[in-house]
DNA sequence: CTTGACCTTCCAGCAGCTGGAGCCTTTATG
DNA sequence: CATAAAGGCTCCAGCTGCTGGAAGGTCAAG
């Protein structure tokens, strides 16, 4: 299977499979005329990497669960710690954005938004005094 | 005011300072041995900074915002378009956050984490099948 | 035989810092 | 007054996870 094949069936951008290549989380052989010739184990490898990937495991998380996936002998601990920290990671950014959210919708609500300079978002980014 | 105690007072670390120098948000004077040496005018954009950052902006919308923040003549409408702008990237980041947060939860919930290999988070990793 | 769609490599850049090396200046201490 | 620590300076490199583009080889269709 060529790449553009792959990308197709994995979901992910040729660039992407190269890169994921290139830092050693996929090993296609190539054929006589240089082309990588993706096996369905490297395509199974992919789409895993796409789904890790797309609930936000960064690359090194996903380089350890593809290895624990590999592992006839793993503890499924292993895999749920992994899964459990990078919970805890969203939760923590999901504050943060959801009390930036609030700040801003807040700020949003007390602008007039017309042609007058007076502006409460302004006022409060340059002394820190929320209206 | 020299950099470290601006550090201080605007909340923020001298190498991003240096940074925000480098890109051009603050053009503190020098001093005769070459110390970058605040005003208080500087002091007070960096704390705009930071606090415009701490909400989320980019700084290119920092830029734009301190630009409108200096304009006498600006219209509170340019202002509210960047933050509704703003606001709404962050409406989209929560909800693909929240959407990995219940698939990992219940994932991990599903998970028994002991010694045996089954595993449910990589069986959906794998197949793309929540259980 | 040519056209166009693929494929290849390599290099650069995005955001927003952060760390470190190597050097100079100021300040505190003995 | 000498010295050492603390702070300042510049410049270069690297982090994450790709993405774009240039310059070129390959393959299938007409």
């Amino acid at each position: 299977m060529n790449i553009g094949d792959v990308a197709q069936t994995a979901g992910l951008p040729p660039k992407t499979i190269r890169y994921y290549e290139d830092i050693g989380l996929v090993k296609p052989p190539r054929d006589a005329n240089g082309y990588r010739a993706f096996r369905d184990a490297d395509v199974h490898k992919l789409a895993f990497l796409g789904r890790a990937r797309s609930l936000g495991f960064t690359i090194e998380d996903c380089r350890t669960l593809m290895a624990l996936y590999d592992d006839q002998n793993r503890a499924s601990a292993d895999v749920k710690m992994i899964a459990r920290q990078h919970l805890e990671k969203i939760e923590e950014k999901l504050a943060e954005l959801s009390s930036m959210r609030d700040t801003l919708a807040h700020l949003v609500d007390c602008c007039a938004g017309d042609e007058r300079p007076d502006c409460p978002i302004l006022n409060d980014l340059a002394t820190g005094t929320i209206p």
